[in-house]
DNA sequence: AAATTTTGTTAGTCTGCCTAACATAATACG
DNA sequence: CGTATTATGTTAGGCAGACTAACAAAATTT
């Protein structure tokens, strides 16, 4: 994640006091809630939430949106974040597609739009910054004064993404920024897209419930993102879950070279092995993954080996991550990795090589990259207004 | 990491101010230090130094033991950790040795003791508790009144270990209790073994200067501790780097079995290869491991062959960390590991297969690992003290 | 011996929370 | 329909834990 500029609208969060801003941050995070929710929930007692409250919409932080009546007693005020909270744009700059959402730091959609690219790019570069520059244009342009300030603009890419310390050369990050410049004043925030995904299935996919698991995507590339806490493991390169790197192939005299599990494990080579190996008995190949899937769904033997021998690679895969970072939890995704089918082998292989794992299959489409962006963009976005943004 | 029971000395600062309990943090980790330096670093006004340090001295937390003069001024006095703070009992137990240290919660040595078991064990068993029972024994009898309380009692175990929440029984970590109880009273910290090697090269050892980094074991079984942000990951199973159980082999066909990379990247393996493969006329192949590598600094070309070979199947290992955890930093450990001949081909290879890592060699001989279960034992006594024990 | 510098203390203040008591607004009940 | 009950919100007052300002003490330099 990174942050490129930091001269953004005026905090005006700057002086609130602790519990004023531990109420904001639960608003911004858990939508709506009345009064007695939030302190119930902080701990915090009434005349405290008085007055936090009153700060919060001194400040336009915060706004009640109605009252709600329990079974007994006095209504209960229910508030949500302030027009002063502003909203962000988030962006999916995918090899295929654009997508952008803008919401407000609540997560309350605005606006969004899709774009599909010309010609699929197989390295973040000039296309695509082309592309995310007009779809944020575009968006700009429709702008509605009631949104507030842009607080962030938050950006997926398909790419290794390292903060501010690390080293920004040794990665293609920078490339987003060769066809556009983002508007002077308001930060951006940039992170992978497999990083992305995983932040979606904690906030809003299949892994809402555990804090600590690895998303592994498998589809034309292969990646992992790795949640621990609740917090993204990006490592020191922003390498960490670049499973495309794992020493393959790995055995007594086998010699491992670079980037080659993603070669191996990729969708190209699955159809690639598919074709190659397919009985003249049954007809031509299966032209795409899908329709391997489908043809295994429907019983084909030949297409439920490869099916299986996928899923069995997948198994050994997740084992590994399994042994290294015991997440309890994998949640599989990607084009190939989505697929219910693999899960029972993928399980059973998994656990027989190493130890106990759950795994899942991500719930969330093609909107999983942005929502996990724009997750990460509310979260700066809050950082930003109550002035604890971390450099 | 693990609390058997919760009934120990009252805490005598479970009224403290936020200030005092922050000071006393920094005293039992940093040692002895003047008041100016503790407000300092803690950003607290003088009179609130004040106030706390006679908090700590009233509750015997804080003791001033000197004073020191600086260029100019006034003399500043010198404080550490009072005598009611107590001390810790740290146990390595190891397969081959018992190693024991008490100390003070500042970590200074008030005994030790090593004891050689009889035979080797491969597993956590009966041998092994019944030695840790008899040191632990012998050194409350040698405990002096002037020590203050036991806090906590560490255990480092050749073994999974898993905190309360997780599945104690598919752990051998109990087995450690099979031939001696506790003193009731006394909480119990358990830990694997090369997490606390780990922890010493964070608070000791190579690796003082990283937040972040992997500690690599590689002897006669193979292992992991992972260091994120000073903190161990344990994973959900504690099995978060037990890279014994990495999918292997792994590649085009290949049929990976459970704890198969131990088997082949163990000493034994090793020398077995060694042996089997050791041209006649280089005459008798080297005895053990030691001799294997006295052998290639001497410039025996065939003993150098076979360490080069083993240095970059461990750069393979390396790397498929690197890709998956991106540290920053790989510290080598272990009988064969802590040979600084490996290092260059280890950096190699692990840098070529994936991402910028730096790679020391560990400096902490066999102490590190009691050092390490020092650490954690010394980290749960204080939150203990503190009454901020995490259950 | 006086000036300077650092350390430690005393006095007073301020912030941010709390509890207790009261006020308000809803439902439940006789 | 009025009163009891219950939940929500406000007012008043207090207290803990930090701070600043000013002073006192103890070392050095001039």
């Amino acid at each position: 994640m990174d942050r490129l500029q930091d001269r953004s609208e005026p905090s005006p969060g700057g002086a609130l006091t602790a519990s004023a801003k531990s109420i904001f941050r639960l608003l911004a995070g858990r939508g709506p809630a009345t009064r007695p929710q939030l302190g119930e929930t902080l701990g915090l007692s009434r005349p405290t939430m008085s007055a936090a409250i009153a700060e919060l919409e001194g400040v336009g932080l915060a706004t009640k949106i109605g009252e709600v009546q329990g079974p007994l007693g006095r209504k209960a005020a229910v508030y949500r974040p302030g027009p002063a909270s502003g909203h962000v744009v988030s962006i999916d700059a995918g090899s295929t597609h654009v997508r952008l959402r803008a919401s407000t730091v609540d997560r309350r959609l605005l606006h969004s739009r899709v774009y599909r690219l010309p010609s699929s790019q197989l390295l973040l570069g000039e296309e695509i910054s082309h592309a995310v520059a007009d779809e944020l244009a575009a968006t700009l342009a429709e702008t509605d004064a009631a949104w507030g300030p842009l607080r962030t603009i938050g950006i997926a890419l398909p790419s290794r993404v390292v903060g501010p310390q690390g080293d920004r050369g040794s990665t293609r990050q920078e490339a987003i920024f060769s066809r556009f410049e983002p508007p002077a004043n308001v930060p951006v925030v940039l992170e992978n897209n497999v990083n992305c995904a995983a932040v979606a299935e904690h906030s809003n996919g299949i892994a809402r419930d555990c804090d600590t698991f690895a998303y592994v995507q498998i589809g034309l590339k292969i990646g992992m993102g790795i949640m621990l806490d609740g917090k993204l493991l990006r490592g020191r390169n922003g390498a960490a879950g670049e499973i495309s790197h794992l020493a393959f192939p790995m055995g007594d005299g086998a010699l491992p070279a670079p980037g080659e599990v993603e070669r191996y494990m990729g969708t190209e080579a699955l159809m690639r092995r598919v074709a190659d190996g397919w009985p003249e008995t049954e007809g031509p190949p299966p032209a795409d993954a899908a329709d391997l899937m489908a043809r295994a769904e429907a019983g084909n033997g030949a297409a439920i080996d490869h099916v299986t021998r996928h899923a069995k690679d997948i198994g050994a895969l997740v084992a590994s991550c399994v042994s290294m970072v015991d997440p309890g939890l994998v949640v599989l995704g990607g084009g190939m990795g989505a697929n219910p089918m693999l899960l029972p082998t993928v399980h059973e292989v998994a656990n027989r090589l190493s130890y106990p794992v759950e795994i899942r299959t991500s719930s969330l489409g093609q909107d999983a990259t942005v929502l996990g962006i724009e997750k990460l963009a509310c979260d700066n976005a809050v950082d930003l207004i109550l002035g604890e943004a971390r450099n």
